[in-house]
Order: structure tokens, then C-alpha cells, then sequence
DNA sequence: CTAAAGTTGTGAAAGCTTGCACAGCGTGAA
DNA sequence: TTCACGCTGTGCAAGCTTTCACAACTTTAG
């Protein structure tokens, strides 16, 4: 029944979900058709890569007419989403989780943070962000019994891996983690960081690069 | 006087700069000798990789001792860290913008926000999370006369694109952007994007994707 | 002293990702 | 119908990244 998938990469699936996004917003403009070079700009790549893009997900694109942006999207849906919305938990309300929170409150359609988990006993039990947060003694708990697989994690860093151990133990299958420290898995779960102070320090570093190579 | 260096990847400059920041860290319990496999798994990689990161800084290694921890700390700083603090904008006060800022306050080494701007005359003015916040309108200006090289873009999508366009008229090298959206770029001008939707949308995909194929 | 164990630095292979180039096809014009 | 055009799907090559594997070196033990 499961398909005979072969691996598809991290970075494929990065540009699917960003051709997605665009595909969508040609759909509200009632546009029926696109070319792969067009869909190639959104990620600065080139048609062919487009193209190759689009093979994992079964083609339907059509000589000389491109794609059918309807059918495109719902390919793509097929490949990215479940069938039913994705349960995510938020793990830490500091400044950063509650931002988080803020941000992918509402008008998601592929999954919800059903649920926040922190330590402070100030924030246990009330409503924060229309989400009600526990404490993370529940963390297991709820985990289960919601079938939660996916959790951000935005505690201090000193606390990321013991949370984190936490969650696998809890059967979670997924995390995206914004501590800037790298978290031991040795299970089968994806882990993705988010690090900031990483990003920016590339940022900085490749900007003085850039700037030297040309005008230094 | 600039070193021939080649083009080192962007993948390199970030495992470095999470070496460096272990190597801190080890510095602090007063470690003094670290091996290539220590810190490769703070990135999940080998001996071997590290050892070729390594290389770009000048290596510095000794056969069976490792390597000096305090003086891989400076080399690495002298690759990725500019001479003085690194000036940096923050551009959008939503929720999402005002989190970064209060992440990135204070004890930072390398760069500092020094200001912050957004449309909002509600915020205009004041000061926020200890910085002072400025109508985009003197964003021009002030970038230039602060010698402001690195953007940070945390408004919503639909303006980044002309916020963007509007800092590269500025003369900013560089932006690290939240804006779900893919910034055109013509210039010599680094973008780095961290959108977190897409984060999140991948780390779903493989989570189940690890559980089909173990499990399913 | 010699030998064993363990590490670095690096050439070379393997693996992964992207871009080129072209056959094949559909469309529209004449 | 026939032709020219332009797009898709994909083999292949080029480029980039990681891993392997080993010589050279340092330390320790005997």
C-alpha cells in the first residue's frame, strides 16, 4: 500500500513546500497554469531543478502548457501533509515560545499547537496565547493521550536535552528546536534546529565576505 | 593583505562557529586539549570532517594531543568575527520582532541591534526591549550614518519584498530573514532565510516519514 | 631503545545536488 | 497539413560535500 518511495531529499522537500505556498497564492488569482521556470524563481533555482523537483511527486505537467496549479497543489499535499491535522506541542513559554505560539496561531490548515508545556508554576494552568499551557510533568502524559508526534522546543539551553529525552521517551517523533545546542537522537526522530545566533553569524560573516571579494 | 582564502561553504562557517561555541564553553571548566571526534558530535559528524573544517582557519593540531582549546577559539574568531562589534537593524516590531530582539539583548560579543524600526506611530518613538524604535522611514538614514551592514526583517510578508528593496538601496550587505517569503536579491547581497512554517512543515514530513518506513 | 596505541592532515573515492542539453510532445500559425 | 516554437522529462556531466583510508607524528609502556 505504501508507496515505493525512494529517499527524497531534505532540500526537495524545502522547495515543495515553498512551490506549495506560491501555487497557492496563484490559485487565488485565479491562475490556472504555470511554467517550472516561473515556480524556479520562488526558490532562485532553474526550471530543470523545478522539474526534477516535481518527479517525486508523480508529474502531471503537460508540453508547452506547463502545469495545472490546481492539481499541482493537491499532488503536493498529497506527498506533504497527513491525512488529518498534525498535533504539535510547544515546549518553553519564554519570550521566544510565546512568539512562536503567536505565529502559528490560527489559519494553519496541516497542523495546530494543541498544547504548551513549561516549568514556571506562574504560567501552569492559565491561557496563554488561546493555548492552555501545563506543566511539564504532563508533558508525557498528554503527549499520549492526545497522539501528539511533533514538538517545538524553545527552552533555555541548558535545559534543551533533558527536555528532549523527555519527548522521546514520550513517543514523540519530531522535534524543531530553537535552543542553539545540538540534541542527541539517537532513536528514529527527526530533529531540525532552528539557531539564530548561528543564522546571524553567517549572515555577518558571509556579508564582510561578500563585500570584500568585490569592493575590499 | 587579504588572505588568497577560497571560497569556504556556507555549511563549513556554520559548524565552526558551533565548534567555537563548545569551545567555549569547554574553556569555562578549564579544558584545555579537545580531539577532532569531541567535537564532531556536537554536529553529528565525523573526526574527518572536523579535521577539514578545520583546515580553513589554519589548522593548528598536534598528533596525539588534539588540539588547544583556547587558541582554536581565537583562530576561528579571527575568520568569522569582525574586527569591531557588528552593527545590526531589526526591522518589524510584531510579536515575532520583538522576540528577537529581547533573544539577541545584551552579552553578545560580536554583534550588537543597535536599532529597530517599524511603520506602527504607535511604536515609533519609543523604546522597546531597550532599543530605541524608529520610523522605517529614517531607515535610510540611519543606516547609513550608524554604518549599519546587517538587517534582520521580521515584518509580514507582503512588505518584505519593498522593505527588503528599501535596505538594499540602503547599502546593507546582509539580511537574515523571517519573512516567509523569497527575498529578490540582485546585488551582492547575502540573504539568509529562516522560515518557520517551512521548518515545520518538513520536520511533519519526516517524522512520518522515519515512522512509516520503521514502522509502518 | 622499540613497539603499540591513538591522533592529525589529506589524497582519493563515494555520494549527493545541480545544471546542461536534447528528444519528444503539444500548440498555434500559415 | 506542415512547420516553428516552447515546454517537459531525463540522461549525463559537472560541482560540491562527506567519508574512507593511510602516512606521519606523539606519547606511553616496557
Amino acid at each position: 500500500m505504501l508507496k515505493p518511495r525512494k529517499k527524497i531529499s531534505e532540500k526537495t522537500i524545502e522547495r515543495l513546500s515553498i512551490y506549495r505556498r506560491y501555487l497557492k497564492s496563484l490559485h487565488q488569482e485565479n491562475k490556472v497554469r504555470v511554467y517550472s521556470h516561473e515556480l524556479a524563481q520562488t526558490v532562485s533555482g532553474t526550471g530543470a531543478q523545478v522539474r526534477r523537483d516535481l518527479m517525486v511527486v508523480g508529474c502531471s505537467g503537460c508540453s508547452s502548457k506547463g502545469y495545472e496549479v490546481e492539481s499541482l497543489i493537491d499532488e503536493i499535499g498529497q506527498l506533504l501533509d497527513c491525512s488529518d491535522v498534525e498535533k504539535v506541542a510547544l515546549i518553553g513559554l519564554g519570550n521566544l515560545g510565546r512568539a512562536i505560539l503567536g505565529y502559528f496561531s490560527g489559519k494553519r490548515e496541516n497542523f495546530e499547537i494543541v498544547a504548551s508545556f513549561d516549568t514556571d508554576p506562574e504560567k501552569c494552568g492559565r491561557v496563554i496565547c488561546g493555548r492552555r499551557c501545563y506543566s511539564i510533568d504532563k508533558l508525557e502524559e498528554k503527549v499520549k493521550t492526545e497522539k501528539i508526534h511533533t514538538a517545538i522546543l524553545a527552552v533555555p539551553v541548558e535545559k534543551a536535552q533533558t527536555v528532549a529525552d523527555l519527548l522521546f521517551q514520550s513517543g514523540i517523533r519530531a522535534i524543531l528546536n530553537f535552543a542553539p545546542t545540538h540534541i542527541k537522537t539517537k532513536k528514529n526522530v527527526f530533529v531540525h534546529n532552528i539557531d539564530m545566533t548561528l543564522a546571524l553569524e553567517k549572515v555577518i560573516f558571509f556579508s564582510r565576505q561578500n563585500f570584500n571579494s568585490k569592493e575590499g
